[in-house]
RNA sequence: GGGGGAAUGUCCCGAGUGGCAAAGGGGGCGGACUGUAAAUCCGCUGGCGUACGCCUUCGCAGGUUCGAGUCCUGCUUCCCCCA
């Protein structure tokens, strides 16, 4: 199901795709070549509402939509608010637990922005759309459901996906509900070929088997061809699903992950992953990508800075990226304090009276609880001005300011914080 | 419907004789070494407290006991076998 080797695509889509490492499993690839030759096609990808915010797991598939709006086709945005009501089973072992109305809408709203910065929206033939799939899920009803789409599924067939047989033969619980999933999946493929003229959807690797039988559906009821392509699941070279750090995701949304911890994230990453994360994260042109991924040593650093700068530029833009990068350089290269760090206010009449250095650090975010932020200075974690301050119970105050008014803390030698009394 | 088993440190897996803040992994965080990398070694990994300490945790609710993750009763969810 891999791209055979020897497949010269014809197509910008296609090629760039493949060159960028965006394809893992494709349908009928030729067939997808041939197709975007002859004009603009429709393509989208669903995103359902289960956080707040999308993370950096998901923007492989988001800047699989900007390629292809790069390439002169028509990217839809399909925003869950229905199918996150039932949950999809491919990657989980478990269900996962029912989200209400509430959550849902909020998590909603907070996904729906990250799309602006990757994505051209409009009215124009390839200005992406954002649509959502409780528009037309919701009115079903369910002997309508069973008798539109159910009769289209055999038992038989969806019993040889890889997701059902993994629960079947772990003896994990597979609910009728999750069950139901993948035909909701099916419907919007076929909902949105049918409003959009689309034909094509992307998905991560565990989308697989949602992906084909939604092709099947709308090959069923519209006597038409559509396609699917997967993409690779993105890991470190370590082998750790990409993306996890201490407070858990790597977020999109700016509220919740700084551009400062963005750039941060990009810059820290593994040397072997310098090249694909550069293809597949940046526009950068692949023979700059091939300059930069050659660097050897300690000189690859360089090539990290250019993926953290191009990935924050792209997401928060170029001033915040500038910001971010300056205020690394100041205080990795130089050994300087920069304004331009996360700065935390904290009411200068508190310093007055004097605060604990463990109750400081976790407020300031360094730490999840007052003890763990003593665990860390007794480890030799907690820096005060770059010194390192065994006794969580210190009391920090005004005398604590440096030069410039501020307090400088540090949790390991990344995590930077400044304090400024106000 | 009947019988048998399971649920553990709110990231995951997983041991647990009535004295347990609870073995061991993985993951994560910190330290050393480096290049803000990898690998390796060391430390930490429930909350609060300056401290001898206090509080909250083993599916839920009761009970026995000086004392319960561990025993008893009921309930919930899941798995297996029989019907």
């Amino acid at each position: 199901m891999n791209a055979p080797s020897s497949f010269k695509p014809r197509s910008d889509l296609v090629r760039i795709l493949m060159e960028r490492g965006h394809v893992y499993q494709a349908t009928d690839l030729e067939g997808l070549d041939a197709a975007a030759l002859k004009g603009p096609l429709s393509a989208y990808i669903g995103f359902d509402a289960t956080a707040p915010s999308l993370h950096v797991g998901s923007l492989v598939q988001i800047m699989t939509l900007r390629r292809l709006q790069m390439t002169g086709h028509r990217p839809i945005v399909l925003m869950g608010g229905g199918t996150t009501k039932v949950g999809d089973p491919s990657d989980k072992a478990t269900q996962r637990p029912m989200l209400t109305d509430e959550v849902i809408a909020e998590n909603l709203e907070g996904i729906r922005r990250a799309f602006a910065p990757f994505l051209r929206f409009g009215a124009g033939p390839t200005d992406a759309i954002m649509v959502n799939n409780a528009d037309w899920l919701e009115k079903l009803g369910y002997i309508e459901f069973l008798r539109d789409y159910g009769v289209h599924f055999t038992i038989n067939r969806m019993l040889t996906l890889e997701f059902v047989r993994n629960r079947i033969e772990n003896e994990l619980p597979l609910t009728f509900l999750e069950f139901n999933y993948m035909l909701m999946q099916s419907a919007d493929f076929l909902e949105l070929h049918r409003r959009h003229g689309c034909t094509l959807q992307f998905g991560g690797s565990e989308q697989w088997g949602n992906i084909v039988n939604g092709i099947d559906l709308i090959r069923r009821i519209e006597s038409a061809e559509a396609y699917g392509v997967t993409a690779p699941l993105v890991t470190t070279a370590s082998g750790v699903k990409m993306g996890k750090t201490v407070d858990g995701a790597v977020w999109l949304n700016a509220e919740m992950r700084s551009p400062y911890d963005y750039w941060q994230f990009w810059r820290n990453t593994e040397d072997a992953d310098v090249g694909r994360f550069l293809r597949l994260f940046t526009d950068l042109p692949l023979d700059e990508i091939a300059r930069l991924e050659a660097l050897q040593g300690a000189e690859i650093n360089e090539a990290k800075k250019v993926l953290a700068n191009e990935a924050t530029t792209m997401l928060h833009g170029a001033e915040a990226a500038e910001v971010a990068a300056g205020a690394a350089r100041a205080a990795f290269e130089e050994g300087r304090l920069s304004n331009d760090l996360p700065t935390i206010e904290v009411a200068r009449a508190d310093l007055e009276a004097g605060i604990a250095l463990a109750a400081l650090a976790t407020d300031a975010g360094l730490a999840g609880s007052r003890s763990e932020a003593r665990r860390l200075a007794q480890g030799g974690g907690l820096r005060v001005n770059d010194v390192a301050e065994n006794d969580g119970q210190r009391t920090i105050n005004l005398a604590d300011c440096n030069a410039e008014g501020l307090i400088k803390l540090a949790a390991g030698r990344k995590k930077i914080v400044l304090i400024r009394p106000v």
